[in-house]
DNA sequence: ATAAACCTTGGAGCAACTCCAAGGTCAAGC
DNA sequence: GCTTGACCTTGGAGTTGCTCCAAGGTTTAT
């Protein structure tokens, strides 16, 4: 299959696909006689795996070695190496969750100060939504 | 104060500060006869809500606006596009913890997978750490 | 007086894409 | 056979939000 079915099936732009390939990160496709890329099914599953792992957040400098583990089927050694990478990630991951979920309560907080206020409000200075939005934002 | 002190005092740094009044989101203060730049507390208080609001994850490009609106404090008809601002902005942020969560629930299998198996067990084509990358990762 | 620690500027570099122009290719319809 | 439109190719520029750098000026402390 060329770049636009590959994209489709692992739900990936063409541009991106051809970026990861110009960076390295993943094995150059063969290509068809007229120099379009040709896709099988096992590179498609590598661009899967690839877009697995950028939703998990893993940078691609992380993502690259681990793709290329999982093409070629050589994964002596790199267990510990990627268990300590996975609870890197697992940390940051509920660090950040915890962030959105402070900033969800702050945004709340500052929309329902917003709703209580009656647009003509606004303009009194000390008590306006300028006011809200330091007190809710700086939290 | 100056621009150092400026940043300690807004967890923000000198570059960024700058950054920011190069691009226009921030006041430009004034300079001293040296050309430092002099800062009074004031622009401390922008400077913390701009920290907030990029916190909150809005782009500087929605910053702006509402920086200047809390800089002179004229808040007329800006009620209704703050409102709409924050709640796109809340929905967004509910739907970005919805996936960090899923993130955090498929990393946890993964490292899990990872855990009970022994390194030398790796090596086993069709149940090794790659296949459980890919299952983990694509699922 | 001199060293350390600040400040100034413009500009380069980073991640991870995204979009563009200029051109080549391919499948379908008339 | 020919055209049209949708694809593909490449290199390179643009995006966002910083961060770092060099080359120089200033301030503060000893």
């Amino acid at each position: 299959m060329n770049i636009g079915q590959a994209a489709a099936a692992s739900s990936l732009s063409p541009d991106t696909i051809r970026f990861y390939e110009k960076k390295g990160i993943l094995p150059r496709p063969p290509r068809l006689a007229s120099g379009y890329r040709y896709y099988t099914e096992e590179h498609v599953s590598t661009l899967r795996l690839a877009k697995g792992l950028r939703e998990l957040g893993l940078p691609l400098a992380e993502v690259a070695p681990i793709l290329s583990v999982a093409h070629d089927g050589t994964c002596h050694e790199i267990h510990e190496s990627m268990t300590r990478t996975f609870t890197k990630t697992l940390q940051d991951l509920d660090a950040r969750i915890k962030e959105l979920e402070q900033a969800r309560g702050h945004l709340g907080g500052l929309l329902q100060g917003l709703r209580e206020m009656r647009p003509k409000d606004i303009t009194v200075p000390g008590v306006d939504a300028c006011e809200c939005v330091r007190m809710v934002a700086e939290g």
